[in-house]
Formats: structure tokens, sequence, C-alpha cells
DNA sequence: TCTGGGGTCCTAGGACCC
DNA sequence: TCTGGGGTCCTAGGACCC
């Protein structure tokens, strides 16, 4: 049996966790620059808030619910999700941490164990240690266990546990799951499917394998079978390392003028690099990438983007800024109003045997050095204690935040701050 | 006025090899 | 008239996830 453990809400559940008067308010978290609505409590979602949906359309919503409004604050969730993620890690050794807020657990070795019993164990003392509610579904494969997840969080009569082990269980689940909520059924699929009269979970697993397999190849072949009871998809324990990283943002405000995409995109770079040396790896090819804003048909349009091989792979953040800036120029356009902009590192190896080149000119004993002494004043101070000149003194391009809720958990003159 | 960010996997087709 | 067989590697595009 696998268990999926799934934090209700989580956003809004970690604002909620430091501040009791919104208990029983509507609470919902915003995407970066305060665009898109990302979470929503259970009364948020009664109001009819869609998920995704940009903060601007709902705001006379937001008034007449009297919705608490919060900015995204990752480092708060990510600390949260470390806490929740330990407490988990407690019940069973065969764990994956799946996403911020989901982990799967493996429960081979609880044969002789009340598994419901079990479950409800685990999200007391969970919820217990972290104030985050949290939903479990058994079953036995992991996309049965997702389904099973799904049933407990929606009829409230389960109280956030349900279990999937009767064929007559299974069969009685998935009439009642509409295909397109099924884990790996995405909403092409769901559209293709619906048109070959395929509504629910069950309608798809009465498919031919044959069919399934030439319309939605393996992957969609795996998940007939798990939905049949037939485990295809292994729990995953160890994090490997990342074959592309990104950082990507868009500007509060529209952009003309390449000095400040120079600042933005060198910036981006840097954290491609911290990314990669946090994970030991360097990377080889560097895209850049800049686009006008899409949703305004109003003004000329223009989207590109450029890629650079290098001839050895790094890590450096003076590198990656070096060739980022250089693929900017390149793709640089005077004349428009740009919205985003984006740097993606990858062609990623680790660093333990790096292929240099005979014709080399880089001292890259100096740059890890280098390296490693901004990172440590960097962790420990404040990730832009020190910065690449090209990164720009103290420009405040990074984002629109107006609603950042304190970092309750991570820093000090935040915490003497909470109000108790 | 206003619309997020960061990932993975699979397949088909082209280029190449002997 | 007629033109082999069996592979690998890479990339772009399309699907998916949270």
């Amino acid at each position: 049996m696998y268990a999926l453990a799934d934090c209700n809400n989580f956003y809004a559940s970690c604002e909620r966790v430091f501040d009791q008067s919104l208990n029983g308010r509507p609470v919902i978290v915003l995407s970066n620059n305060d665009g898109c609505v990302i979470a929503r409590s259970n009364e948020a979602k009664a109001l009819g808030i869609k998920m995704g949906e940009p903060a601007f359309k709902i705001k006379e919503l937001i008034e007449k619910g009297n919705v608490a409004v919060f900015s995204s604050n990752y480092t708060l969730y990510g600390d949260m999700s470390q806490r929740v993620m330990n407490t988990l890690a407690s019940f069973t050794p065969d764990i994956e941490i799946y996403s911020i807020d989901e982990a799967f657990l493996g429960l081979h070795g609880f044969k002789h164990f009340d598994l419901h019993e079990y479950a409800r164990q685990i999200q007391k003392i969970t919820t217990r240690n972290t104030g985050i509610p949290i939903s479990l579904g058994l079953a036995p494969t992991k996309t049965l266990a997702k389904v099973a997840n799904h049933i407990a969080k929606k009829n409230p009569e389960h109280k956030g546990v349900y279990m999937i082990t009767t064929e007559e269980q299974r069969i009685a689940a998935l009439k009642n799951y509409d295909i397109e909520e099924v884990w790996g059924i995405g909403r092409q699929y769901s559209k293709m499917l619906l048109r070959f009269g395929v509504r629910t979970a069950y309608d798809f697993t009465r498919l031919s394998a044959s069919w399934v397999k030439r319309q939605m190849s393996v992957v969609g072949l795996r998940t007939q079978k798990e939905l049949l009871g037939i485990p295809c998809i292994e729990l995953e324990h160890t994090t490997s390392p990342k074959k592309a990283i990104a950082t990507t943002r868009s500007f509060g405000e529209m952009q003309t003028d390449l000095g400040y995409l120079s600042e933005a995109v060198a910036s981006f770079a840097a954290s491609c690099a911290h990314k990669l040396r946090k994970q030991q790896s360097v990377a080889q090819i560097v895209m850049v990438f800049a686009h006008t804003n899409y949703f305004r048909d109003d003004l000329p349009q223009y989207s590109a983007s450029k890629t650079i091989t290098l001839s050895v792979p790094t890590s450096s953040s003076i590198e990656l800024i070096h060739y980022a800036l250089l693929a900017l120029k390149s793709l640089y356009k005077q004349g428009f109003r740009y919205k985003k902009a984006g740097v993606i590192v990858s062609g990623i190896s680790t660093n333990q045997h790096v292929q240099t080149s005979l014709f080399d000119t880089v001292d890259r004993e100096k740059h890890k050095r280098l390296m490693a002494a901004m990172d440590k004043l960097n962790d420990r101070y404040g990730r832009y204690t020190i910065k690449i000149a090209a990164q720009g003194a103290g420009r405040k391009w990074e984002l629109r935040q107006e609603r950042i809720s304190p970092y309750y958990t991570t820093r000090w003159d935040d915490i003497i701050t909470v109000k108790v």
C-alpha cells in the first residue's frame, strides 16, 4: 500500500498558522507580482474564487467577501514544508517528497497494522507538530492513492482519510471520478478522451490497452494499469540532480531599456549559477529569452530566445552572467516593451570531473574559491549581500509583493514582530 | 493598470554509423 | 524493372506535474 499525504490548501494554511485571526476567514495567496490566485482556503473556494484567476479580475469579490490576500512567501512555505516532511518521515522509512505540499509514503512493511488507524495518527501528529492540516489517501498504487486522497478531501464525512483496498471500493471510486481529475491525464488528453465518450476514470480502465498505448504512449498505459490496481510507478526516494535549471520573471512594469534588462538577466544567471552550485553541478548550455506582454494585443509583440553552448561547463556566476548578457544583446531589439525574461541552463553534469578545453583561459580554481566565499556570505547574511556588479546596485526590479507576510520562521527581525 | 514559475518524460524524425 | 538492414544519437514538440 501507498499513502499520499497532501497538505490542505498549503500556502493559505501556512499563513493561517501564524495569524489565528484568519481562521474562518477566506484566505488567498497570489503568484509572483501579485498576479494570479495560486492558493485558496476552503472559504475562498466557497466564494467561487478560481485557481489561477488574475487578482485584478476579482477585486470586488475580495472586498465583498472580506478576503485576506497575501503575496507568496516561498521562504516561509519552504520552511513549513520541511517541518511537515520531517514529521511524515518519522512514520515510515519509505518516503518520496513529491512536491512542496505532497509526499508519497510506502507502507509495504506495515502489513500487520490497522492502516486506517495509522493514517489517522499521521494526520493528527503532523497537524499537531506543524499546524498544517493534511489529508491522506491510501491504495495499492500511487495513482489510486491520488484518487483516494481526492476522495478524502472532497467528502467531509471521511475527515481527511480514505483508503481503497477492496475491488468494490476501487470500482466505486473510479466510477465517481471525472477523467480530467486523474493524475497523469491533463487537459489535452481529457479533451481527446471525452470525444471518445470516456467520462470517468472507470470508463478509461475499460479501454483496450493497445488503443491507450497508441493514443497516449506508454505513459498513458501506465496510468491505466495503475488505475486497475497494478503498480507501475515506483516510489522515488532519492532526489536526483536537476537536468535543467531556470530563473525567469515577469516584470512589475514593462521595460524597454537594455540596461535594465541586462541587470535583470544578470541576476537570473547568477541565481541559476547559485542553484547549480547548490546541487554540485555545472552547466554547458545557457539559454536566454525575453518577450513582450502577450495580453496586450494593442502593443507590438516580440519574442526571442538565444542559446549559447560553452566550451567548458561552469557554475561560476561571473561566467554565466557573461554569456547570458552576450545572448541578451544578440536577441534584444529596441522599441519593444518587454514584460518577461529568463535564463535557463542545461547540459548539466557533476562538478566532480569537468571536461576542460585545451584552449581554456579561465582560472577555474580562482572562480571556485570566489564563488564559495560568495555563497557563504550570502547564505549567512542574505542573498544580495555580495553580488556581481552586472546585477546592478540595489535596483528594485525584482517583484511586486505588496502583501507579503513576515518571514515568521526564518528571520530574526520578523520573528520578534510576530503578533502573539 | 493588472494575467506565475519551475520542472519531467516520451516520441517522431533527421542525421549519422557500419 | 531494379537500389539493404540494422542500429545510435540528438532535437523539437507535445504531453504532463505542482
